[in-house]
This record gives structure tokens, sequence and C-alpha cells, in this order.
DNA sequence: TCCGTCATTCTTACATCGTAAGTTATGTGC
DNA sequence: GCACATAACTTACGATGTAAGAATGACGGA
């Protein structure tokens, strides 16, 4: 808690600080909850101050995109590229699911940062030294990150639960029109849950990748 | 144009009329302008007055969301299991594209109608006859449903353009640091672009849910 | 035909939002 | 010590979601 301060004196905020403000109340409250007057009350400040770190609201919302892949750590390639994907889908989705709040946010916005591009270029070599075409090799990252996202909203999204409890849930399943999804439901609940269907796919996706790569 | 209408005159709405010109609205002008007044104004009616036919504005997205879904044309089963994931994904991936701007609002809320719970319970019956055990079904149809999702957000999402496109335009992505990835944009983009990854990447999945299958 | 009941619509009002414009104090280089 | 850039605050405006209530037409029974 800042001591009160009168007009001009300075905080001393930076960029940084905003957006570290930004995630954790995100984090904590929800997206909902993030206007700029409670983003500077939360920092002891006013909503225009906000203003001299970034441009506008929308440029708040990618500076949190930004920072929430910032916080994948950088990792040296393995020398499988079957490894290495399956580190990058990991690392991507455990990032994604430390902050779930911000998921629609990532899954709204691009998230092309230069950490990011880094990353590719060592997944693109990778590829390439194990025989994939380099525009292949694109196209698998593309995939690859696609599907990664798209897990994490079906998994975490508001509303969006385990399949297996979004089915019980819900009210408009009937056993008798839907027995197969019944049965599969109630029995899905007692597999590990999402991360397992996580690795299930992705175990199927690489897979695949290598027919691709093998057949042309 | 309806003639002017005095103090409790009938509109004459439905709930399907406010949705339908919602979807239209989103469709023609995006997301952000979507208010209740503007749909209100859409629709020759004051805002309040469409708080008969859904409950508040999260309600109306929900509806956005489930009459986008039920365009997507229900089909009898092919028979193949691989022809009928393939015209899931290929229905789905359709029916998201053609409405650009509600992505988001897939995104990030539930997706459960009736609709496509009976779409569910049919692939379900057709995997399970191939030899996939229930649970590995669902597993299936989630992974797929995320990929579908995960592949259309990350191709279209205000600022993803196609891969190649958005690489190219990055002003930050210097040929010396990211030769590789220069080079693989560069030819990405003869390519058919990303109906064609999409078909790459559906091709994997498919392959190896078929190892998954016949490995137990 | 008249009248009560009721559903539907409009009106008004409020708190909150993003942010444009302008004001004031602080610190820094001459 | 003075000017200037910077960073903070103040005020204000239009737009938003929606609660509360008033007004109007439609409809069923007398």
């Amino acid at each position: 808690m800042p001591t009160s301060r009168t007009r001009g004196q300075r905080a001393g905020l930076t960029r940084q600080d905003v957006l570290g403000a930004a995630l954790a109340l995100v984090d904590r409250e929800g997206l909902k909850v993030l206007s700029m007057r409670r983003l500077g009350a939360e920092l002891g400040v006013e909503a225009m101050t906000l203003y001299h770190h970034v441009a506008n609201k929308d440029a708040l919302l990618d500076g949190l995109v930004e920072q929430l892949l910032a916080e994948v750590a950088p990792r040296g390639s393995s020398g499988s590229w079957q490894a290495d994907l399956r580190n990058y889908a990991h690392d991507l989705r455990e990032a994604l699911l430390a902050h779930p709040n911000t998921i629609p946010l990532v899954a709204s916005r691009p998230a092309v940062t230069a950490r990011n591009l880094d990353f590719v270029e060592g997944v693109l070599g990778t590829l390439h030294d194990a025989g994939f075409p380099l525009e292949v090799g694109l196209d698998v990252l593309f995939s690859l990150a696609g599907f990664v996202l798209g897990q994490v909203v079906t998994a975490t999204g508001p509303g969006h639960a385990d399949a297996a409890e979004q089915v019980r849930n819900l009210s408009g399943v009937d056993p008798a029109e839907h027995p197969l999804l019944t049965a599969a439901a109630a029995r899905a609940n007692h597999r590990a849950g999402a991360r397992s269907r996580f690795d299930f796919a992705l175990e199927a996706m690489i897979a695949g990748f290598e027919q691709a790569r093998v057949s042309g």
C-alpha cells in the first residue's frame, strides 16, 4: 500500500508493473473485472495514469498475452523432433492453463512475439533435419499450436468443463436418446481426464506427422 | 422498415428474429458493435424490448453460438469412421468460417446443443462399431472438436492471418535471425494455404487415431 | 359490446466503462 | 534557479447493460 500521493508525485510505474498487476487481477477475479479504473486502483493510481504505459485497453490486453507467453521457459532442442514437439505442446499448454482466465484473449489475438519466433525457428530446424520440407514443418507447427489452443479452450473455457462432467451436468441429455454418449461419459469419468485426452490426441497428431514425413 | 409504432403496439418479435438479426449484425459489422441498443435499432425496437426474448446480453451471445451451430447440416453416417470424422470436421469448420466474427464467442462458451448431441451420438456409434472403446471414442471426438476450433481460431482471429502472410507482415522478423522461418514462410506462400494445412493436420490426426484403434 | 387482465413495448434512470482534454506537481539538464 | 519534459490527477462526455415503472394494445368472459 503506497502512501497517498498528491498531484504530480510519481508512483514510479513501469509497463511491466502494469501488465503484471493486470495479469494478477485477471487471474484472481476474471476478465470482466479488468477495467482501467479498477486496475488503477489496484496500483494505487488513477485510471488515466495507465495510459502512459499502454496506448489503450486493447493494447493492454495484447500485453497480457505477451506477458503470458513470456512465461514459457525456453528449452534447447532434445535431438528428437517428436520430443521437441511434445515439449512445445506441453509448455504452451501449461502456460495457458496457469492463467485460464486469459485464454479467451489468447484465442482472439495474434501471438507472434520475439520469444515465440525463436522457439519456432529452433523447432523448424529440428524438423528440417529430420527430413520435413520447410513449408511442411511450418504446417506442422501451426497445426500443433492450433491444436493446443483448441484443446485448452474446450477443456477450460467458462462453461467448458471436463468432458465427462460437461455431459453429466447437461440437463438435456436423455439416456434413452443418447445411450452411447451417456455410457461413454460415465466411463470417461474413470479415466485420467483432460491431461490424458490431451496426450492421447497429441500422440495421434505426432504419429500422423511421422506418416506425412516418410510418405513425402 | 416497419411503420412506426406507439407504445404497446406489438412488434411481433420472436427469439429467432432477435438471434437472427444479432448474427447478421455481427457478421456485417463485427462483435464490438453488438449492443442492446444497436440491435434494438436494427429491429425497429427499443433496447429493453429485447429482454423479453433473451435474459440478458450473455444469454444473447449464447444464443448466437447456438444459432451458428444449428447451421451445420445434419448428415447420416457414411459407414467409414474416417469419413464421418472428416465430414464432422469439415462441416464444423465451414460453419465457423461462415461467421468468422463470432469465433471468439464459440471459443469462450460451451457448445452443447441438442443438435450437437445427436451428432455426437451418431459418430460415437460409428466409432464403437469400428472397434473404438466408448470412452476412447469420446476422446477422439473431443480432440477433434478442439482441433477444429483451434485451427479456425489461429487461421482467422483478428490479427491471425494466414501463416505465411502473418510471418511476412511481421515487422520484427529478421531474415538473419530466423532464416528457416523466413524461407518456410516464403515457400508456404506457394501452397494452397489454410485449407490445405487444415486437411494436412486432419489427416495426421485421423491416422493417429487409427494407430490408437489397432494398438488397443 | 364492454371491461378487466395481461403481455408487450417504451421511458426514464443509474452505475460503470473507455478515453479525450486540460491541470498540476515532480524531477532533470542548462 | 529556470525551463522543460514527464507523469500524475481532475473533469467531462458519450456509450453500455439493465432495473423499475408507465403506457398501450390485444384478448377472454360478461
